[in-house]
DNA sequence: TACAAGATTGTCT
DNA sequence: GACAATCTTGTAG
């Protein structure tokens, strides 16, 4: 079994704490960029009432209810835009929303996208810009360009602070965000 | 058909 | 610390 296999092989707060220490990788309009995920937070399709998927499928949706391992990418406030690694199986619509993270490759492309040299990364909507993620890349498979998931560490569960999530007004009680210490 | 709210960020005070 | 920018969805009339 492949790490990615491995990865996906769980529920979805648990793939959410194993995504803290991997790698995304892009491969946009000729650059390469690269970001170590640092923040994650974990939503449950129709279990969870902050998700998007809580009320079925939508044309934003639908990738969410597709097969694990691919990409889910939606506008935020019509302005950003944010992505997720889509992990139940097909129908659960389960989810990792990709919160924030470190650059490590491509530094200066991403400098030159987010025009500015600090705070790279650590939003939902700056992460998806450094890496040049949009739209385009909804339901793209996270095993092949342009867009790839790379094997990590692993962060111990001594690292890992469990936390309320952020920015949402339901099930804010839920300790699904999971931030890497250190 | 109209309107309010949202898994956000950057800028200005 | 407050607010605008701007698109998708859900709900109400």
């Amino acid at each position: 079994m492949s790490a990615f296999e491995e990865l996906l092989n769980g529920d979805v707060l648990t793939i959410a704490q194993r995504l803290l220490g991997w790698t995304v990788e892009s491969k946009v309009g000729g650059e390469t960029t690269a970001v170590t995920i640092l923040e994650t937070e974990a939503y449950a399709g129709s279990d969870d009432p902050a998700s998007h998927a809580y009320r079925g499928v939508t044309k934003r949706n639908e990738v969410m209810f597709g097969p694990p391992g691919h990409l889910y990418v939606y506008r935020s406030y019509g302005i950003h835009w944010c992505m997720n690694v889509v992990t139940g199986e097909e129908g659960r619509a389960h989810a990792v929303l990709l919160r924030g993270g470190e650059v490590t490759n491509g530094r200066d492309v991403v400098v030159a996208r987010r025009g500015r040299e600090a705070n790279l990364a650590d939003g939902p909507g700056k992460l998806c810009q450094a890496l040049g993620v949009t739209g385009d890349h909804d339901g793209t498979d996270l095993r092949l360009p342009p867009v790839r998931l790379i094997p990590g560490p692993g962060i111990g569960e001594r690292q890992i602070r469990h936390t309320p999530r952020i920015g949402i007004s339901k099930a804010t009680d839920r300790l699904w965000r999971f931030v890497a210490v250190g």
